[in-house]
DNA sequence: AAAGACATGGAGTGATTACTCCGTTTACAA
DNA sequence: TTGTAAACGGAGTAATCACTCCATGTCTTT
């Protein structure tokens, strides 16, 4: 298929931006709210995603390619602790702010269309990654198994916005949880 | 006023119980389905609740009551920390089956109307009795607060629901964080 | 610069849904 | 048993929302 015209371009990009604000605020917000917030028409929208559905799974993509991408970078940082926590840290820090990392991380294994599923697998990897480098040097207890850890990785994620942490409380909260991870703690 | 007629009462609870299934499996569920799983018509659901988010707070607020006695009634056993851990775990796994749960208590410090408000802040005064005491007893390491401990609450009921967790992971990202928690672990 | 493909906006459509009206039925008191 | 207030069912209403149609506007190519 041929190039995208300029302004369609655009507006795509508006269009996905929009999209991923409106939904991080309230997640079943209308379409035209996403239209209006973009300056674009309703047409625009459904032209560029057929369905709502698939702007949802459009912003959900992002969102998880972006966590992967993050994910992968540090996978090469030689400090494979400090790599791990980094990024559980950061993702939780996020998330407090960001809904939709909340939810994109729940959504992830479960619902979804092919994309956002293989976008989803694909950021699991990558976290998976990070873990087994961690416990490979030591940082993370070896009997912690990847479910349960990316289990812990969303939990924090939502339990820190659901409640309204604020960034101290998330901060004491997260030590307590590594420490559990940390090894040493033999339970 | 005047004491509901019999068959009302009746009605009135099996609705009841009709929005608590049919909104633990779907949270937007349309009224008119706890409707025909309650067999009553849809004026009487209204007639009861006269709003939907009414019902959905009556729902709430069941749960988080249920939640609140159970945790008062702990509160009195003699091991303290045995009561703080065995409310934990039993509130996680539930919510692996009941999403309601996991909601409800997501819920029980944010939105929601007077009775569920007051609901949550019941359930919410009851777990912090047991961290107290279990804190007294030594059980729990004294450094960490109720916000952070309830978020870890809610957060691994989350957790476990969003990720799907079979049952062994669950136990396992519990123990994880149980080390956490547990007095010895000085970070 | 001019043609024609590509995009756009917004009114329109049908389906869904929260909530109401009212004629009928049912429980309770005497 | 019967009168009546209380409760019921379900068709009806208005609003919302996902999605379409088409007349109008705008890039891009030569």
């Amino acid at each position: 298929m041929r190039p995208l015209r300029a302004d369609a371009r655009d507006n795509r990009a508006r269009i996905l931006a929009a999209a991923e604000d409106v939904f991080g605020q309230s997640p079943n917000a209308s379409t035209d709210e996403v239209a209006k917030l973009a300056e674009v028409g309703i047409a625009t929208v459904f032209r560029h995603f057929p369905t709502k559905v698939e702007l949802l799974e459009a912003v959900l993509t992002d969102r998880l390619e972006r966590l992967r991408d993050r994910a992968a970078d540090l996978s090469r940082d030689d400090d494979a602790g400090a790599a791990f926590f980094g990024f559980f840290t950061q993702v939780v820090s996020e998330s407090a702010s960001k809904l939709a990392i909340a939810e994109a991380l729940s959504a992830a294994g479960t619902v979804a269309g092919e994309a956002a599923k293989q976008a989803g697998a694909g950021m699991r990897e990558a976290f998976g990654v990070l873990l087994d480098r961690a416990q490979q040097a030591g940082a993370v207890r070896r009997d912690a198994g990847f479910p349960e850890v990316y289990a812990l990785l969303v939990g924090c994620s939502r339990g820190a916005t659901a409640t309204g942490l604020t960034p101290e409380a998330r901060g004491r909260m997260l030590g307590l949880v590594y420490d559990g991870l940390r090894t040493g703690s033999t339970s």
